[in-house]
DNA sequence: TCATATTGATAGTTAATAATTATCAATGAC
DNA sequence: GTCATTGATAATTATTAACTATCAATATGA
């Protein structure tokens, strides 16, 4: 097996197309098919499963491509730090935030780190938590910020920052709906909250049925902003993490513990546990804890 | 950069040696010293210091060396956890079978299953007989319980496992009523019966329809064990496959057969006609057969 | 339903490159 | 100084990746 059957295989797993992954290879499909036969005959199994002419990874070929992904990562990684050896500070980093995080911090921190680091290209994405442990694990990002971890991962290690407070938000006019909503009774107001696959919103749903919380009608939006502007406009109200609301000037949003209360969420650094990490990773990385850590316990 | 200047670059670190280095790879010296070279040029730097006669790992080397030696047992580690695969030692299986094969045969298939393949994760979905045909069709599930095929797919596979008789269920009380329904006079009744996407709801609506039976209004429920309750209650009847009424202990109900009779219904294992299974899935359908083939014949 | 386009696989050939042989210069032991 | 040992270099051969041409199977559309 060579490095050359696994860049083949990873581009053909992620077009799920012979021809189109050939042509962003720059070589002829025979070839492509060729090589993915060898990979085939190395491992002993059929990576994809050829159903008609659509290809698709068969379970093998999910284990291969997500290997695959890490140990081409783990190459590009290597690449990098033996350039920092070298002496020149340069290459890339690329990290993956919840959405929260990013529209609070992220702005500051990547002013900060470009002051000390000009020659770093710096790539941020918004991603679910589920996708920041999934993409930390095979290396897809470098940094993650998330929530802590639930299970054990053998490669990813967690470093707490804070913890964040849950809190109702309704519009000033609607305070007096507050203790309503909370204790389960009826009342008039939608609740704005972000779709299924965000974890904060699955949190909140087994909030609304342990508490038997009532509403009107629910309103899906993906931005937190949006969700904001929704709680003022006065037809909603939503439960999120504190710190969300500092996205709103003071005035335009009333805020109340919950009653009863909802266990703070505690955010932190996801970085690769065992693999070389680049010397730029932990520079950020030590700029996240400078700024973050111990924010808001 | 390929897996084979990991793997040269290895031994050579390790023997601090090219020629004898060389000789255990089976190549030559020269080959050899060409290899290190790419991998040298590649990562621009030099991976040993090269002081007089000696070699040595210079800083890049020894990065080099630990990241590759990780690379290469990732590389084993994938190529064992596939073989686990391939044999059936290790990965998942999904299947999808009908409510009533869930309720009455599941629970023994799945503790069995799960003493034998202890690292397999299995996922069982209650689904209709038409999901059923076309999860499997897809993919989307490995294994299916259900209905003898109406049509031929190209792609499915299927073995009967065993035959249902047809039963009027009725309360003990109301053994006396039995007659009067099938034979399509009067009575007070109330049918009980599962809702029209269910193959089994189907069937007992046309026999309703030819023999013109009749009962004073139809109640739904999608769930056996409700129907057999409701039947218990002495209010309703029902018209069920035999093997269902094993849900309930045997006093609690009346059984007669059918007459006009109703053809017995076919069961089997639905899979993959032409694509390549997994081995797990061999092992499960052969524990299915075990444990279900003849069991009602 | 039959023609057409698209897909991945195969066969035979060419081009790229890894490995070989032969050789060299540098080092260090005697 | 001599000579064995080391890794590097040059020229050649062997291997193999990639190419061209083509096929069978499958969808798609009139």
């Amino acid at each position: 097996m060579e490095l050359r059957h696994l860049r083949y295989f990873k581009v053909v797993a992620e077009l799920q197309h012979f021809h189109r992954a050939a042509e962003k290879l720059c070589i002829t499909q025979p070839a492509l098919s060729n090589q993915i036969k060898q990979l085939e005959q190395e491992l002993n199994t059929s990576l994809f499963d050829r159903v008609g002419r659509r290809v698709k990874l068969s379970e093998s070929g999910e284990l291969v491509l997500s290997t695959a992904k890490r140990i081409l990562n783990e190459v590009e990684r290597l690449k990098e730090a033996v350039t920092d050896i070298e002496g020149g500070v340069s290459g890339s980093l690329k990290i993956g935030v919840l959405q929260s995080i990013n529209a609070l911090y992220l702005r500051n921190l990547v002013i900060e780190f470009d002051k000390t680091h000009p020659n770093i290209s710096l790539h941020v994405e918004e991603l679910t938590n589920q996708e920041i442990e999934q993409k930390v694990s095979n290396g897809e990002i470098d940094i993650g910020i998330g929530f802590i971890l639930k299970k054990e991962y053998k490669n990813i290690q967690f470093e707490k920052l804070f913890t964040e407070n849950w809190k109702l938000l309704v519009s000033p006019e609607h305070a007096d709906l507050a203790q309503d909503i909370m204790s389960g009774k009826a009342h008039r107001l939608k609740a704005v909250l972000l779709p299924e696959h965000f974890e904060t919103r699955r949190i909140v749903n087994t909030y609304f049925a342990d508490n038997h919380i009532q509403y009107s009608n629910i309103t899906e939006v993906n931005t937190i902003s949006f969700i904001l502007d929704l709680v003022e406009s006065g037809l909603s109200f939503s439960i999120l993490p504190e710190a969300f609301s500092m996205l709103k000037s003071k005035h335009r949003l009333a805020l109340f513990d919950l009653d009863p209360e909802l266990a703070p969420r505690t955010i932190g650094i996801l970085m690769t546990k065992n693999g070389i990490r680049k010397r730029t990773t932990e520079n950020f990385s030590e700029l996240i804890k400078d700024q973050l850590a111990n924010k808001l316990t």
